[in-house]
DNA sequence: CAGACGTGGTT
DNA sequence: TAACCAAGTCT
């Protein structure tokens, strides 16, 4: 069979019409492959045409400040993609001149771009011969040629980047990636695929065989770990709270969120009332429990179970900010229902 | 290099 | 419903 022969071929009847495929400029190219890591099309289409109206070019993106960009971000999760996104867009306006760089080499220097992305940028708007090589493209190599890597192990992104490279016609990089992961995101899906109406289906290794199921092969189970929030939000004599912005290694970097006193373990209400006392800086004139249950917020690797707790003062806090100011803040998402919820007039 | 890093949809 | 997973990258 030929396999790419067929699989461009399918492509260019199947592809969606999604708004990034206008044209294959690389900045539209670049911003919604770094918004659809780990992303769903359904889920990362609003907030790209949110972008590419609020900055229409590298430009635009560049001169922005970080907050904006992170508040149009605000939802889409993994931060860090916001902010080497914004990064990158002042190295290319101030550093290169406006422009991207014009290979695959050089794009995989820019803060945020993989191995992965570097390719995705370089064969859709360059042509380049290289590979993608993403979640798609194991699935549906190891279906068809029945390859059982684990592809959490550590040499199986070599070995299919391999693969991939031996399958891709040199003059039709573009159409071969996207097809890929098109195909694998259409047809070849991860769960239960219709695989009587694949055109695959009399080649299939995984399809012939009745693994359709077990391919591809992840070992890896990911843990997660319970934290125990507390956020205070707190009530000035002007009606002014407190919000600070998130540094440092952990979740949510580069976000602003309220004060917050974490414990090891659940605690009762006494305990946890004495301990933000303890903590606090100014005089509490109350402190009372908001959430009945605690709000629970799963990340990927972290559950959340978050409380939430009016403390009010009778001094003036110094950085104590309006309410309508700080729902202008980039926030996690938790807190956005919070304050939608709490604060919306 | 194994683990950290979000959110929402699906099973 | 807990687990999985979705166009990965960084450290």
């Amino acid at each position: 069979m030929n396999f790419s022969k067929s699989l461009i071929q399918w492509f260019l009847h199947n592809k969606r019409d999604l708004p990034w495929r206008k044209n294959t400029y690389p900045y539209p190219v670049w911003l919604s492959e770094i918004m659809l890591q780990q992303t769903r099309v359904a889920q990362g289409m609003p907030y790209f045409l949110r972008f590419i109206e609020a900055f229409p070019t590298v430009q635009d993106l560049a001169d922005a400040p970080e907050e904006k960009v992170l508040k149009l971000w605000q939802g889409l999760g993994y931060y860090s993609r916001a902010r080497n996104l914004h990064a990158t867009a002042k190295e290319i306006a101030y550093t290169l001149n406006g422009n991207f760089p014009p290979d695959y080499k050089g794009l995989l220097k820019l803060k945020g771009v993989g191995e992965y992305t570097a390719a995705a940028i370089a064969s859709i708007s360059y042509g380049e011969a290289v590979p993608v090589v993403d979640g798609n493209v194991y699935r549906v190599l190891a279906r068809i040629y029945g390859v059982d890597t684990d592809i959490a192990s550590p040499g199986a992104k070599k070995q299919f980047t391999a693969l991939a490279a031996s399958l891709l016609p040199p003059r039709q990089a573009a159409d071969f990636n996207q097809a890929m992961m098109e195909f694998g995101a259409l047809q070849c899906v991860p769960k239960k695929p219709d695989c009587k109406a694949c055109i695959f289906n009399t080649d299939c290794v995984a399809f012939t065989t009745g693994r359709v199921q077990q391919l591809p092969v992840k070992l890896k189970k990911q843990k997660v770990t319970n934290r125990f929030f507390n956020y205070l939000v707190v009530k000035d004599v002007l009606g002014n709270t407190l919000m600070y912005r998130r540094d440092g290694k952990g979740i949510w970097h580069g976000l602003f969120d309220f004060p917050l006193v974490e414990t090891p373990v659940q605690t009762d209400d006494a305990q946890t009332i004495a301990l933000i006392k303890s903590t606090l800086d100014f005089a509490p004139q109350t402190i009372k429990r908001i959430t009945d249950e605690p709000v629970i917020h799963k990340l990927s690797h972290q559950k959340l179970h978050i409380h939430f707790w009016e403390v009010t003062t009778g001094q003036t806090l110094p950085n104590g900010i309006d309410l309508q100011q700080a729902m202008l803040l980039p926030v996690p998402i938790v807190l956005h229902i919070f304050m939608e919820k709490h604060w919306k007039a």
